[in-house]
RNA sequence: GCCGCCUUAGCUCAGUCGGUCAGAGCGACGCACUCGUAAUGCGUAGGUCAUCGGUUCGAUUCCGAUAGGCGGCUCCA
């Protein structure tokens, strides 16, 4: 039972006057002394609601502590550690204006309206000077005020003045929420630890740390522009990213991965693998695959293609330009035509490069008279498309302006749509499991608000997607307003080797495009009926999913996937003809293997086969000759000497057919 | 599209506060070496310093525009 007039720090044993006294750091909050850095507590739930340790208790009232580690913990010092940034701003800054500062997930940003933007060497002075303001052990206070008094003591913030006259408005999970979200409106004083002297303030909902000392590691990313409230018509203020962790192992631990990232990137492996480019006379977003590129989307297609035939798609072809009128009667020039590419002048009609296959699909079921037997009819192709992208957004594969998808709309009755839904949702992770993923998440989207059709349609969609999830046991989250302007739409998340979320597939069903194509069946009663259609991509496009798994590989490809699955590696010239003999063996196995007989050195040919990252090398000497054998080096540097060549064909063949990874 | 930064040989980069300033490593090519698990040595070729325009006696260097790229914002049907 708690005791009322105490403090939530006072009760869990933590005293946040003892940091902030500057009395002993260690003190009051390490007592326990062998605590791990994480489990630190920083601030109090009470009765649900994070509060700061100096927060005055009821009578009754329920605390729990929260640990610097946990995730509220961290988001609590991100955000104090964004205060004390803009604190250093406004020092060396004067003329900076403050505009919201919340923790984002793995650290957090703040943005100001300078006269110029920050240079590099901005980011240094300001982290200079954060340090001394953690050294200083400067002490959080929180205040309650008046809406006059917000007004008058932040009378020289104008983006924080918007923010009071808007207080309570952003939903409770905004970022602007941190600053005026709650039922009240405070502002934070960041104190002299001696004098007490108010060295800078913001309105802020908190809680924040007891004080700056207790900030254990940060460090400032990069700078950007960046919308005030997210709106490009807004005016564009500067926004300054940090992080900030609960040691300097985590942090150390979250710069290393970052560099993982940085090092997995697919534009630069695509480049030292030599599997694409992006020319620039060819155009920004316009990707050509070089050979070895050409071997792996040409593998993965084929392995799509395969698991399609078993699953009773059909396959179809279509053109990449099309009449205005398709994508007039399609709905898409008329709410997606900033997607697309400028229309080109022919005989007096405008053409458009197509951004979706969809109504090409829905033209060939219309192409005769369709019987409910008929039904589901499943129509796939590979189809390319084009869309206009931003110059701002492209982004190497992952966003390009012409890309393939594995496109396919399925058109059957309102009876089958949910046995449909829910077989698909297993083919979708059955397909991506065979490519290696194995971390799914959906996300159901519903109607935006900018849409086209009937209400009780959209519901009724809504409804058998969420049915299809429900049964599909897949963990899911809903995002409200995000679907697609014609369907609400399931797309699934994948987590990469080092835990990044991608999206990759989409599925989609479309009550509204039946309707503008006027497509029908003949029913079992000889009554004319409108189909249903599902619109779905699984690997979203060929080209992002491509670039995904060279991220989530490293580069590395699984065996079946690889370009070159074996190079033979000779130890002089005169084992090359030996050589060859296997290869031509593993060839005869539709292996893709090549022999190095290049004038380099036996240490050279490794050196270059691993950088490639061949799965397998097959090194042969005098001695493998004499016993009819070669010897292994993995791509994980290990080796196995001496092994008999049908024996390593075998080995190699099986790793390939069963899509092993080694 | 908006803000900032960037573009020097195939790649990674050095360099010029405007005047012998076209440099290195890797790669490519040639010659020698014939080698047991991540770089053999020597030599050769290769760049109108992204493009176009301006300032200047003189521009790769300064200014502007364009293209492409990078990091953010917005967007991602």
């Amino acid at each position: 039972m708690t005791e009322a007039g105490t403090t939530a720090g006072a009760l869990l044993g933590s005293s946040p006057g003892d940091s902030a006294t500057g009395n002993d750091s260690a003190t009051g909050n390490d007592s326990a002394g062998s605590e791990a850095p994480g489990s630190k507590v920083i601030a109090a739930r009470v009765n649900g609601s994070p509060r700061d340790l100096a927060h005055v208790l009821e009578d009754g009232d329920e605390v729990e502590p929260i640990g610097i580690g946990s995730a509220d913990g961290r988001a609590i010092l991100r955000h104090s550690t964004a205060h004390v940034m803009a604190q250093a701003v406004q020092e060396l800054f004067p003329e900076a204006r403050l505009g919201i500062g919340p923790p984002v997930e793995n650290g957090f940003y703040y943005d100001f309206d300078v006269p110029a933007p920050f240079e590099p060497g901005d980011l240094k002075k300001i982290e200079a000077r954060m340090r001394q303001i953690v050294k200083q052990g400067q002490r959080f206070e929180r205040r309650v005020v008046t809406e006059d008094e917000a007004r008058k003591e932040l009378a020289a913030e104008p983006y924080k003045q918007e923010l009071i006259g808007i207080k309570g408005a952003p939903a409770a999970d905004s970022e602007e929420s941190v600053e005026v979200g709650g039922a009240e409106l405070t502002i934070y004083d960041n104190l002299d630890p001696k004098t007490g002297d108010v060295e800078w303030k913001d309105l802020c909902r908190g809680p924040h740390l007891p004080a700056t000392r207790d900030i254990p590691a940060f460090k400032l990313m990069r700078s950007g522009g960046a919308y005030w409230r997210g709106s490009e018509k807004n005016p564009q203020l500067q926004r300054i990213y940090g992080t900030a962790w609960e040691s300097r192992d985590e942090q150390d631990k979250y710069l290393k991965m970052l560099e993982e990232a940085e090092r997995r990137d697919h534009r630069k492996l695509g480049a030292e693998l030599d599997l694409f480019s992006f020319p620039a006379e060819i155009g920004s977003g316009l990707p050509v695959f070089h050979p070895k590129g050409g071997i792996v989307r040409r593998e993965m297609e084929a392995y799509s293609r395969r698991r399609h035939e078993e699953a009773g798609y059909e396959f179809v072809n279509t053109p990449h330009l099309t009449k205005a009128e398709l994508f007039e009667t399609s709905g898409h020039l008329g709410f997606y035509k900033d997607g697309m590419f400028p229309p080109l002048e022919m005989d007096g009609a405008e053409y458009y490069a197509k951004p979706m296959n969809c109504p090409m699909h829905v033209l060939i079921y219309r192409s005769r008279g369709r019987s409910y037997r008929e039904l589901p009819l499943r129509l796939f192709e590979f189809g390319t498309v084009y869309r206009y992208e931003k110059s701002g957004v492209v982004h190497g594969l992952t966003r390009a302006r012409g890309f393939t998808q594995d496109d396919s709309h399925i058109f059957c009755t309102p009876e089958q749509l949910p046995g449909e839904l829910a077989s698909l949702l297993e083919f979708v992770v059955g397909l991506l499991r065979d490519f290696g993923l194995t971390d799914f998440e959906a996300e159901l989207s519903t109607r935006p608000p900018k849409y086209v059709g009937e209400l009780e349609e959209w519901a009724a969609a809504e409804a058998a997607l969420k049915h299809a999830l429900d049964a599909s046991g897949l963990p899911y989250v809903v995002a409200e307003g995000e679907g697609a302007f014609y369907a609400p739409k399931i797309d699934v998340h994948v987590k990469d080797a080092i835990g990044r979320r991608w999206q990759l597939s989409t599925l989609q069903v479309d009550f509204q495009e039946p309707g503008r194509f006027g497509i029908e069946y003949q029913a079992a009663d000889g009554s004319r009926q409108r189909p249903y259609m599902i619109h779905r991509a699984l690997f979203g496009s060929i080209e992002r999913f491509f670039g995904i798994l060279l991220e989530h590989y490293a580069g590395a490809f699984p065996p079946w996937l690889a370009p070159v699955q074996v190079t033979g590696i000779p130890i002089a010239d005169a084992h090359v003809p030996y050589l060859r003999k296997v290869a031509s063996r593993l060839a005869e196995q539709r292996i893709r293997v090549e022999v190095d007989d290049s004038d380099d050195r036996m240490q050279k040919k490794i050196r270059n086969a691993q950088r490639q990252k061949v799965p397998f090398m097959l090194i042969a000497g005098d001695d493998d000759v004499a016993a009819g054998a070669v010897s292994f080096r993995y791509r994980d540097g290990s080796q196995k000497n001496g092994v008999p060549a049908a024996d390593a064909v075998a080995e190699i063949v099986t790793a390939v057919r069963d899509r092993l990874q080694v």
